[in-house]
RNA sequence: GGGCGGGUCACCUAGAGGCAGGGUGGCGGACUGCAGAUCCGCAUACGCGGGUUCAAAUCCCGCCCCGCCCUCCA
């Protein structure tokens, strides 16, 4: 039975979406109007994660990340590059889909922007005139908060509380420092639609209400962000969609931990926003991947250099996990059997399947999901030590293993390709005709047995460092010479 | 000040009444020409002070420290 941590009750549920075999999940996305960072990312992958182990669950899952691109943010950042403000957020809006797309993040069903859909921002704004929870002021519409009883529900503050924070910004024409705004009334060169109240643009809170119920019906199942959203934003969400509809808004609400660099915070002040395309330079995007994973997703997380040098270290050993168990599965068929050995090591298996789903059964604790994942991973080390193992066995393993790591975005990766060039020009030094890659390899492991037959060494290695050097490892394993690409 | 969540080995991270789990790193052993990979073993941890309990990292009280939010935020 999964259990979903919501931020509503501040308790463990158990799940139970509307429709017996779907899910329908919406995710605040992004602003854009700059490059997106990896506490984006981590929250994204988180939500990725998540989604992947409901549809390993069989759930069908809808999952609607929307696209924030009328912000005050965004007018301002395009005014100053002199450029239409929409254009302008949607070069950003391409560029973080496509920096997570690199990242490994797959895709959401859909990507709602506001601006197309300014009309359900009228109308629900409309709606929530009429029924008194509303006002219209000079051109400005604002949602009156006292009117909402339940106001403060999701971020466990009561009203005193919130009205001892709030302020009113100049140019605001709001009664009440709390209240906020459904639609700004048009200023000289920011992007207008008509309305009922004058030309104008909706406010932030109000897009998320109207997407999320246009595509997913109220209530849904999920909504999640970041942590930081809990208020106001997601506390303005309820306010909007629970008081025009009268009826729950979303029944399982979630929210990501906060990301640091290097134990501090991220800020533009202190100048350690690093993007996701500067990230995936320097590491590998299922390095990224497995460091988020090995966090808890409501966890503040820490993106140091050592985190991350771990991570890289711990998926090697992952990847050559899977080689070996890959190596194995793929022999010939006179291991078809199943004898002792192999009936013990899939049990092994099966155990740390189940402790994966209970681990992830919890709130999708993928700490502990990894755990299971690299009990595998030590138990098909292991099987593979015996003289002969069962193909059949490994093939079973593999395919648990693989599912497993994918529910956590791991091991999905295309396998990497040689340099060929650089192969060439080994296999010339050594006089080698063959000229496909896997056939020079091998000649050339062929020229290193030999040397090692002869004990000389110094050729055996010359050649090993030649394929290290780019990135071909080898590994003698008793009589027989392996190698990977790394 | 208010809300929420934390402080667990050298580092990262689970656990939430019953021998403190996993990863990375370290040390030793097996294997090896060496290296690598792998397996086995070893060492090292519950912020501080009280309390409850047969039993506390876990529950209660107090203190110290840290993070996020409190109308820009993933």
């Amino acid at each position: 039975m999964l259990r979903i941590y919501n931020t509503l009750s501040r308790k463990k549920e158990p799940f139970i979406p509307m429709e017996s075999r779907k899910v329908r999940m919406y995710v605040c996305g992004m602003t854009t109007y700059s490059d997106a960072h990896i506490g984006h990312a981590r929250t994204y992958v988180a939500f990725d994660i998540i989604r992947r182990y409901l549809e390993y669950k069989g759930y069908e899952v809808n999952y609607i990340q929307n696209i924030t691109d009328i912000d005050d943010k965004i007018i301002k950042a395009a005014a100053e590059k002199n450029m239409d403000p929409l254009e302008y957020s949607d070069y950003y809006a391409r560029r973080a889909l496509g920096d997570m797309e690199a990242l490994g993040v797959r895709k959401a069903n859909f990507y709602p922007k506001a601006s197309e859909h300014i009309d359900g921002m009228i109308e629900l704004t409309s709606l929530l005139i009429r029924r008194g929870y509303a006002y219209v002021a000079d051109g400005d519409v604002y949602f009156s908060v006292e009117k909402f009883q339940e106001y403060g529900k999701l971020s466990g503050q009561d009203m005193k509380q919130i009205k001892a924070g709030a302020r009113i910004k100049p140019g605001e024409k709001k009664k009440k420092p709390e209240d906020f705004a459904l639609w700004k009334a048009a200023k000289p060169g920011e992007p207008k639609w008509k309305s009922p109240w004058g030309e104008g643009r909706p406010g932030w809170h109000i897009e998320c209400s109207v997407m999320s119920s246009l595509y997913l019906g109220i209530p849904f199942d999920i909504h999640g962000g970041g942590q930081d959203l809990i208020f106001p934003h997601h506390e303005n969400e309820i306010a909007q969609a629970e008081a025009a509809y009268g009826k729950t808004f979303v029944n399982y609400w979630m929210h990501s931990g906060m990301l640091k660099v290097e134990g501090e915070k991220m800020s533009k002040s202190i100048g350690n926003i690093i993007n996701v395309r500067d990230a995936i330079k320097r590491w590998d995007p299922e390095v990224i991947r497995f460091f988020f994973a090995s966090y808890h997703y409501r966890s503040p997380a820490d993106f140091s250099e050592e985190a991350l040098k771990n991570a890289e270290n711990a998926v090697k050993r992952l990847r050559i996990a899977r080689e070996k168990l890959e190596e194995a599965a793929r022999r010939e068929a006179e291991e078809e059997r199943m004898d002792e050995e192999a009936m013990d090591f899939l049990k092994k298996v099966e155990e740390a399947k189940k402790k994966f789903e209970d681990a992830m059964d919890d709130d999708f604790n993928t700490p502990r999901a990894l755990e299971a994942l690299f009990d595998l991973v030590r138990e098909s080390n292991k099987y593979l030590m015996e003289g002969k193992v069962s193909s059949k066995a490994c093939r079973s393993a593999l395919e648990t293993f693989l599912k497993m790591a994918n529910v956590l975005t791991l091991l999905q990766e295309e396998k990497k390709k040689v340099d060929e060039g650089a192969l060439r020009k080994l296999a010339d030094k050594y006089g080698i005709k063959e000229a496909e890659s896997e056939k020079i390899i091998e000649a050339l492991i062929e020229i290193r047995r030999k040397a090692r037959m002869e004990k000389n060494y110094a050729l055996a290695d010359e050649i090993r460092d030649g394929l290290k050097n780019m990135g071909i490892e080898l590994e003698d394993v008793g009589k027989e010479t392996r190698w990977r690409i790394v």
